[in-house]
RNA sequence: GGACCUGUGGUGCAGCUCGGAGUGCACGCCGGCCUGUCAAGCCGGAGGUCGCGGGUUCAAAUCCCGUCAGGUCCGCCA
């Protein structure tokens, strides 16, 4: 039907014959015998000279077949690829005609999520989706290329899987042939890839689409993907190899840019313990140059009563000297919010010689001075130690937190990524693992621990010991790639001897009967000669999203939901037909 | 389940604090003019349940309550 694209002529096609097809992006009338249509396809924009009986409405689509020629001396464009030519002698057939549209593709001014979502077809012409998709199809066909180098092999897995309580709220999908029986949608490829393991298939890979009934969010959709993959025979720093190739080769296929191999092949490694002492978080935004300071050793004896706690944590806040005393209020109101008992703030300033303010105090060296409400209750020792710990200078501020560890991290944590500045660079991707994650998150209100993970992770075999004794206090094998401050994916070692399996099990409050009812059909398959085994699923919605430089995955999916779990474009979820009902044996309660 | 933000011709915004006639801007749409534009330009026109419901008031886009939709977040997401 075409000879070429758009946004692929050139002064090589001049005096040439072609035919393009495509949407008429805009038009220029200048009476009965000149007028200009621009011809979008996904590849660019012509201008072709026509007269006024052959201009329509904007997305119209047409075929033209014409001539190529130069633009007459002083008419070419160029700030457009194909602007030193133009189409004339056009020949148009309108393919379809457009109805006015419910808002411009072109993208000059933003258009309502909602009102894009509701015409999704519309707004996938412009240049934002095109370029999103295409990203997304570019950055899935490297990391199969990479895992299909590293010999994986892409297996799929059922969609309509069985209910493992455990976890995430599952989609239920009723089943005919069973009255009153379910299937139901797998929240990952998680225990059908173990099976392939045992099966003997050693590197699986798959593209697996995964479904989590929960509330959505930026960075969650019920529906996501992920690149799922597992090993047999491998260790954590196997895993991590395979999951950094993939994702440092996705990260170059998409921006085309080789250069950035060097800093993204080193990914820093931090336990979860170290990247919640120095960040605050389990996914660490390492954009932001500063870190935690821990201020225990100094403050150990100190008099100043809010400061006895379990931990005290300090956070720089560079050039924060000038906040108004209101911004400083606010500090502590999102702390509390947090669940921080309180917040201390300190102001570095210069000193001056009128110096006589209650609150502040000399500091040794004369050239900076203090001003925060607890500076009086602290020896010019402990100030001194605040000050050269944090690396405090004038004109900075200093955040300070006593409370027990977990609080006082993870507090300053957020006000890390809330108030200091992430630094301007060449390092847009700032990778980095988090390993040796807890085992167990704490206990759930039966005194049974919460698995941090699923119940097939493997502890650290140091550590087994501390299952009985000190169960929090164990490590997993677990461990989660994190970028720009987003959780990218996670995986793990899994327990293959039932030995294990079995203290676990013991640990997290499951009976033999429970885990037989729940997991029997793979402790049995395990029973039959398992490997070891471990494996990863990173989330390509949130790589893309990154790498794309949106801030919610929906910018990367074509048919996102809304927060309220609705498809604006087709209206779903309906109702369906009392027919449909009762085939599947299901009744529907009135609201 | 909870907190906060948004909702004004087809689109994007202003108007809301301090109530006074649906007032304004840009784009689009319709008609006219225009032979080198390129987000063309010029002239004219049409287009509104100010999300919806209630309340306060002589008077509500504006203040109050409720509700719906969209978003951000908490809970939730092994």
């Amino acid at each position: 039907m075409r000879t070429k694209y758009c946004g692929t002529i050139s002064a090589d096609d001049i005096d040439k014959e072609v035919v393009i097809c495509g949407w008429v992006n805009s038009r220029r009338e200048h009476g009965e015998h000149l007028a200009f249509l621009d011809i979008r396809d996904h590849t660019g924009v012509i201008q072709c000279v026509v007269d006024a009986k052959n201009v329509f409405r904007s997305e119209t689509v047409v075929k033209i077949k014409a001539r190529v020629r130069r633009r007459p001396e002083g008419t070419s464009n160029e700030s457009l690829a194909t602007g030193e030519v133009e189409l004339f002698d056009c020949e148009l057939t309108v393919l379809s005609e457009a109805a006015p549209l419910p808002f411009a593709i072109d993208g000059h001014h933003e258009t309502d999520e909602q009102i894009r979502l509701r015409y999704r077809y519309l707004d996938l012409r412009r240049e934002r989706m095109q370029y999103n998709l295409r990203l997304r199809a570019k950055v899935i066909s490297a990391m199969r290329r990479a895992m299909e180098e590293e010999g994986f092999l892409e297996v799929e897995t059922p969609l309509l899987w069985t209910p493992t309580p455990e976890g995430a709220r599952e989609f239920a999908i009723p089943s005919r042939l069973q009255p009153g029986c379910f299937y139901v949608l797998p929240q990952s490829p998680q225990i059908a890839k173990q099976l392939l393991m045992v099966g003997g298939f050693d590197r699986y890979f798959q593209v697996a689409r995964c479904l989590r009934d929960e509330d959505l969010r930026a960075d969650r959709q019920f529906e996501f993907t992920q690149l799922d993959l597992e090993a047999s025979f491998i260790d954590e720093e196997d895993i991590r190899s395979f999951v950094t190739k993939a994702v440092i080769d996705a990260t170059t296929a998409a921006t085309g840019e080789e250069s950035l191999q060097d800093y993204l092949s080193e990914i820093p490694i931090f336990t979860w313990r170290e990247a919640m002492e120095r960040f605050g978080s389990d996914k660490p935004d390492l954009r932001i140059d500063t870190e935690i300071v821990d201020l225990g050793k100094g403050l150990e004896f100190t008099s100043f009563k809010a400061f006895q706690a379990e931990s005290v944590k300090g956070l720089l806040v560079k050039k924060g000297a000038c906040y108004s005393r209101s911004k400083l209020d606010q500090l502590i109101e999102r702390a509390k919010a947090l669940g921080a008992k309180g917040l201390v703030w300190m102001k570095v300033i210069p000193s001056s010689d009128d110096d006589e303010a209650a609150t502040a105090g000399d500091i040794s060296k004369g050239s900076k001075s203090l001003e925060s409400p607890i500076v009086k209750f602290l020896s010019s020792e402990e100030v001194q130690y605040i000050i050269d710990s944090t690396s405090a200078e004038v004109n900075d501020l200093v955040l300070i937190m006593a409370d027990s560890w977990k609080l006082a991290s993870s507090v300053l944590g957020q006000l890390r990524i809330e108030n200091c500045p992430s630094k301007e660079s060449s390092k847009r991707f700032r990778f980095c693992w988090i390993k040796d994650f807890p085992m167990f998150e704490g206990l759930d209100e039966d005194g049974n621990l919460i698995a941090a993970h699923h119940p097939f992770t493997m502890p650290h075999e140091e550590d087994m010991d501390l299952m009985d004794r000190d169960p929090l206090r164990v490590r997993a094998k677990s461990y989660d790639l994190v970028l720009n401050g987003w959780e990218l994916g996670s995986g793990s070692i899994r327990i293959h001897r039932s030995d294990i399996q079995a203290k676990v099990f013991t640990a997290l409050g499951i009976s033999e009967e429970e885990a037989e009812q729940r997991f029997g059909f793979l402790l049995k398959a395990f029973s039959y000669g398992a490997p070891p085994h471990g494996g990863f699923a990173i989330g390509i919605d949130r790589l893309v999203a990154i790498l794309a430089g949106e801030d919610t995955i929906r910018e990367v999916i074509a048919f996102p939901k809304t927060q309220s779990g609705t498809d604006l474009l087709t209206g779903a979820p309906k109702q369906i037909s009392l027919k449909q009902l009762r085939e599947l044996n299901i009744s529907v309660k009135g609201k």
